[in-house]
DNA sequence: TATGAATGAGTCTTCATTCAT
DNA sequence: AATGAATGAAGACTCATTCAT
């Protein structure tokens, strides 16, 4: 075909499947969480990811190189927001640390009560074991991060004296424990919980970590 | 119990003669803690399992029917003798439930401080996905039994007016959450953590506890 | 020729306005026998070739319908030639065979030296099991018309007296053998060898197959 | 166990798997040659090679721990006898060279008729270039030691002065090349040749060898 | 002409489980 | 009671080939 067939007339409207592929390692990342957190990393099949994310199983490696890289991506994808955002209220609230701790607590226990964003955590500690990256990615990237901003708030109204000089660790830990372990009933043990009354939560919560259980006169 | 395995050897007059066989079904549940952990239920191999009680991956099969079975026999194997010193210590303590607390909460922090104690927790959050019967089993015989007492322990220390009338579901969840929090970032996340001095953690854990973190006059 | 293929570019009137298309062909099979050579056939990556033409993998099948037909033009490409130019020297030479043998086993030498050369009859050795028209082909079209080739030149040889009336086969035999035993020495076990010194290794190889080995007055 | 209670009878009559687990190693080995042979390395199935065993496909690992060591173990095991009946021989030999020459090519070229034991030596050539370590074990194995032998039998024809003080080199390769050429167009191009009749091979090759091409008065 | 996207078919390898001894 | 041998079933990963653009 020696004459010239190509006028010039390229992308006449953008392809339909440019689009498609670049939301495709999104869309095989949610369908890998999912997957992962119905059977397990190791009883997931990649063919299972795969037609849930639409495509074939090939189709996965096309974007990803191996299940673990998935997994690993996964846990990142997930984790990056998180983080960040614990930070910035952080920052944001070192003026008003009380407000600030509880509405980090209030939304902690929202997002704790869907059961997609406990996955991640999920998924990690039946993993840390074999893939101990995993556990020093998520620690430092998400619980290290976390717990340095209740740090610095606990600080912070030290420094106000809106609370008592006690250790800020202790302080942390009395926080996110409660919340934490209310979570672990809920999605793991499949038993109902505070978590299905957040405002009650918190405010039992608050009540406990302000006040103590001590019998004042 | 839904988790029960028959494995046949209920024999009245028990085979003192050969000590070893009739030690071996708890050497392999041990074998089978230990690889559970390090690889998850899934990628541990029967026959690691096998070699680490000292037998080959056949003779596995003449204690315990399959992988699973080999789970769920483990999982009852170490949780039964825990919820019933729970329980004891509860009912044991209710002439005075604030040292009994203390005591529960320096026992656990011992307890927890060791991986292998938390490994079987662990194996039930990473499974409870896929088996449910699993996390069932956990919570009616473990997590329930231990509330149900710690419950006890607090509504005693309310009738007593040794605390005041907090809810005593919030007062559980402030008692357990940041041990079990702390046990997670040690064991879990591979991070140091208070755990590693258990005395000043239940120190600083019931000074929060009990008075809160309000400023005072 | 059962190794034909008909890739469709018989387009009298060639496009030379497009230099680059015009070469991919080319292109495309020295980039074959690299990889096929390097990896063997089975192991070659379609999108290797590819890469190293400097085209997609789907381009490639612009040119060649398939991997095999790909083996096929490759083989049949390098082959031509050197057949047909054994032949010619074998016809020119007649008049001086002795001189024409020294040329033709000099110039085989040299060839034998650089290792694409050797790359293709490498590769049938390789793949005739498998793909025995190959092989076929390869004897046909190649070494049965070189050992023709010499046959004529010996025989010319011994008509003029040159040489004593052995059998022509024999010498054929006594001809091409230690050359090729040292090619793949060189290329096949990475052994340096007397191919490093081309000029020697023909003096010697002609010393021994005039004067023999024995031991005279 | 307290009490003896080995008897000391063991092996009544030797279990009947012991003995063909014991020959398990060389019926997959012989299996793999096959299919190797057949296929080639790559095309070869593992299941094809388990099945010609008798055995299933997972049965193969039970001995061979992957394709690859196959294909290593394969190479070891029939070319270790090779390499030490040609030492032997030429230690053997250095009395009568000329008559261990003639006895050592007989041999070569009877066993190179086989197409079984040119199988191996075809394997290398095919994947030398994707397992280096196997052209390199072939050489130093098998090729460096026959041309040592060959040359210490050639030096001592040339000691004993039973031929002149020609290149060993030269010689070596003079004696093996046009055996393994020959072999060469038998088995890899199928082409009927000199080897269907080894004595007059020989004859015929070793009047080249010794007298050379030459007319002489 | 050229390619990014996609996949079906195929292979290696693993492992829980069984069984003859 | 114990195990070496054996396997069926399953899953990760690869790649030649196709196709819409």
């Amino acid at each position: 075909m020696p004459l010239s067939h190509s006028t010039g007339k390229k992308n006449p409207g953008a392809p339909r499947w440019k689009r498609r592929a670049a939301l495709r390692p999104e869309e095989i990342l949610d369908a890998a969480l999912a997957e992962f957190t119905e059977n397990g990393f190791d009883a997931a099949r990649m063919e299972d990811i795969g037609q849930r994310a639409g495509i074939s199983k090939a189709g996965v490696y096309l974007y990803f190189p191996s299940k673990s890289a998935l997994l690993e991506a996964l846990i990142e994808a997930k984790v990056a927001p998180l983080a960040r955002n614990a930070e910035n209220l952080a920052a944001a609230g070192e003026a008003n640390p009380l407000a600030a701790l509880r509405l980090l607590a209030r939304t902690a226990a929202l997002l704790l009560a869907d059961a997609r964003n406990f996955a991640v955590p999920r998924l990690v500690i039946g993993l840390s074991g074999r893939f101990p990256e995993l556990a020093d990615y998520y620690r430092t990237h998400v619980v290290d991060i976390a717990v340095a901003a209740l740090t610095r708030l606990f600080n912070a109204a030290i420094a106000q004296q809106l609370i008592r000089p006690i250790d800020p660790a202790a302080a942390v830990r009395a926080f996110i424990g409660p919340l934490f372990f209310e979570a672990m009933r809920l999605h793991v043990l499949r038993g109902d919980g505070a978590l299905g009354n957040p405002e009650q939560l918190i405010d039992q919560h608050f009540d406990v970590l302000m006040n103590g259980m001590e019998q004042r006169a």
